[in-house]
DNA sequence: GGTCTCATGTAAATAGTTACATGATTTC
DNA sequence: GAAATCATGTAACTATTTACATGAGACC
């Protein structure tokens, strides 16, 4: 039994938002939900054709404002029910994938200056997350009402800013463990 | 350019611990690192012919205590030598896959309910999680100074438990957020 | 003329899971 | 004799990324 393809579902999220072009979508993703999930071109475009074929998607041509011509999808109602089930079924659990929590697990291998270079990482890049967090919650909260999935999106974002902030909490306790074990 | 396969700093990483079979690295990843790493064996065993063929690793069969055969792998100078190069790399990042996150995002499709039950089906897994965490810790707080990795173990297990009670905290505010929602 | 953004798509490769095949030993 | 655990491995498939190919329009 194959793992669900969840690239589908992603794309129908998307367009039940709006009508989109492929190219619309990932710039979507990239700004909105890249911390969350993330699709590229090589599953998107072939992924959207299949769609457009099921009947979940409609497709048309149309020109670019500023460029060239645009492949604009939409949502069918049968797409729309199809979303809607595939949000009722509980989540499936993808294989974790932590590679700092995997190179501080083996650190003693190499010694703890090394697991400290991780810790360290991971604080500055966890802090320029916090910082793009922290701006797009005030960017939703001033337009909480201009749409019902706002909340939604907010629910998502602060599950987000808590994970940062524990994130660097755990870097202090961890840098002070770590420093301990310095020869 | 490929990404990096990280199938083999896994086993690497296992084996500069002590020399195990596929079977008790496969062990040893689901029984330790489940939630921060987690590998199949159809990864496992050809992987570990790839490393010994280059040199990382070295194999022999011995018998089993109790069952058939074992091909015990042990880690090589080189191979150690190999890992600590990975280890001092900077983490790679993994596209991210939070699956509960996605439907949350796009629950406005479906309506406040379905968010509830992604979010009571989180609290009740990660609860689960949790105790996991929390015997760990006491198993290895109670060997610390049994074996030099450790402490190692200790800071990303802590990761762990922090991760899970800053999950609990966000189930209890989305629920709040969330059943507001409620028509 | 160069570079950036907009835009669609394909080909090749990798990474990874799942299911299957096989069989020994131990425990009930 | 059935079931659980120990143990190795392969085949088929899916998911996914990366790199490439292509080109229009905007801006400097």
């Amino acid at each position: 039994m194959p793992r669900p393809a969840r690239t589908r579902w992603t794309i129908l999220g998307c367009l039940s938002i709006r009508p989109m072009s492929g190219y619309d979508i990932k710039a979507f993703l990239d700004r909105t939900l890249v911390h969350f999930w993330s699709e590229s071109y090589g599953q998107l475009y072939p992924t959207l054709k299949a769609l457009e074929s099921e009947g979940l998607i409609e497709s048309r041509m149309e020109p670019g404002e500023r460029g060239p011509e645009r492949n604009v999808h939409s949502i069918t109602r049968k797409g729309r029910s199809e979303l809607r089930k595939w949000l009722a079924l509980p989540a499936e659990p993808s294989p974790p994938r932590y590679e700092h929590s995997l190179k501080v697990f083996f650190s003693h291998a190499a010694g703890p200056e090394v697991a400290l270079e991780h810790v360290g990482r991971l604080r500055e890049e966890t802090l320029r997350t916090l910082e793009e967090y922290r701006a797009s919650e005030a960017r939703l909260e001033a337009m909480r009402d201009e749409a019902p999935w706002i909340p939604y999106w907010l629910v998502v974002l602060r599950g987000g800013i808590r994970y940062t902030e524990m994130t660097l909490d755990w870097c202090d306790e961890s840098e002070r463990e770590l420093r301990a074990l310095l020869p």
